[in-house]
RNA sequence: GGAUGGAUUCCCGAGUGGCCAAAGGGGACAGACUGUAAAUCUGCUGCAAAUUGCUUCGGUGGUUCGAAUCCACCUCCAUCCA
């Protein structure tokens, strides 16, 4: 079932090399960082057109692509990720995408491993790393080097977290966290139980409250010269795009796709699972609505996610927007633009 | 032409005399987010200002101290009978 060569995740989690010190920058002298790594970032909102964009600047600067998506790590998941098809990458060399077998795990710390990995493959061949796609979280691990203290999943340990949130109540879980943490309540609500398990989980596990590490991370200073490009479109605009691709996803097929991931044993449970447009289209087939309804519901989720990235980004620091109105739609115009900020910051000389 | 039911804030929908700017849901908008992130969660939504004022519940007119709620007529919609 599984493909000839599916990677091997557990192996990469336990590759817990320490960083090298030598990739923190300390930060004094902004002349003498000649030889800090150079980092294009290109992202935005679901739909904009980050995809073409990222290829034309990567023709355009020596780039190579590293897919920063959540999704577009899976193979088999093509029509529903709008996943780039080879044709279309002009010979652009395009990093994270097609990784992973569906039913294996993703996320952020294996995200972040796999993708400095890219880093530094690229730069030993002279070319300019582009991180490109929509997952901001992804983005930043990367970006601000954030320090995910390893530590083991305890699958057991959230199963009994979880239950206690289940029969007990959301309140009752989040009493346990004002225990051993109240800093973390004042910004975890007590009805987000993924995330008031996993502060409870980082305590158990490493002694220490998420809290006072999400403090310290955030202090962290990206060892990289970067320019972080947020493209974005009007509002409108930019939803009437994401209908319109979504009845485009149906017509080239998104039903037999999902089909077929259903037949490979595919279930809801997976992380590749509850991607837009695949769990939908999943409880469809599991005969939970109609089609009809799940584009709709597909349509408006992807809706809400767009918003959300944009929330995410305009929350980043040192962001540079890109608004598309702005250059009258006129993607070299986009362009010029983007490379004068290159040189501006001494990415492109 | 007749009978009945209905018209509520962006949408659906509750409300049948004061406690109603009006439940609930959706959408829209805003926000959080540091190992599930295309996930998870929160806030807000008539208008303007300190606890207040103003304009809303198809339209007009009435009853009443007081109406989205009662009455009359009108308009439109649905179903049924001609």
């Amino acid at each position: 079932m599984s493909g000839a060569d599916p990677m091997n995740v557990a192996e990469l989690m336990n590759d817990t090399e320490p960083m090298k010190e030598t990739d923190l920058i300390k930060d004094t002298d902004l002349t003498n960082m000649a030889d800090e790594k150079k980092l294009v970032i290109l992202t935005g909102p679901t739909a904009v057109g980050k995809s073409a964009l990222a290829i034309a600047l990567a023709k355009e600067i020596g780039g190579e692509i590293i897919s920063a998506d959540s999704m577009q790590v899976y193979r088999h998941m093509d029509i529903g990720s709008a996943k780039i098809r080879p044709e279309e990458m002009e010979g652009v060399p395009h990093h994270l995408i097609d990784v992973l077998e569906p039913t294996q795990e993703f996320n952020v710390v294996i995200f972040q491993k796999l993708a400095k990995a890219a880093i530094d493959e690229i730069r030993s061949r002279g070319h300019i790393p582009i991180l490109a796609g929509g997952t901001g979280f992804y983005i930043q691990a990367v970006l601000y080097d954030i320090d995910f203290t390893h530590n083991d999943e305890d699958s057991s340990l959230r199963a009994r977290l979880e239950a206690i949130a289940r029969t007990q109540g959301n309140e009752a879980l989040y009493e346990r966290l004002k225990q051993i943490d109240p800093e973390s309540c004042e910004t975890i609500h007590a009805n987000n139980v993924k995330r008031v398990i996993r502060a409870i989980e980082f305590y158990q596990k490493t002694g220490k409250k998420i809290s006072q590490h999400n403090r310290e991370q955030h202090e962290n200073i990206s060892p990289y010269r970067f320019a972080y490009f947020v493209l974005n479109d009007d509002r409108a605009r930019l939803y009437a795009k994401i209908d319109r691709r979504v009845d485009e996803m149906i017509a080239q097929g998104l039903v037999t796709e999902v089909e077929k991931l259903k037949a490979m044993g595919c279930t809801r449970e997976l992380v590749s699972m509850q991607g837009l447009g695949y769990k939908e289209i999943l409880d469809y087939l599991n005969g939970a609505h109609s089609l009809e309804e799940a584009v709709c519901l597909i349509k408006r989720d992807t809706r809400h996610f767009a918003k959300r990235q944009l929330t995410w980004f305009r929350r980043e620091r040192e962001v540079i927007w890109v608004d598309k109105q702005e250059f009258d739609y006129d993607s070299q115009r986009i362009l010029d633009f983007m490379t004068g900020r290159l040189r501006e910051r001494n990415i492109l000389s």
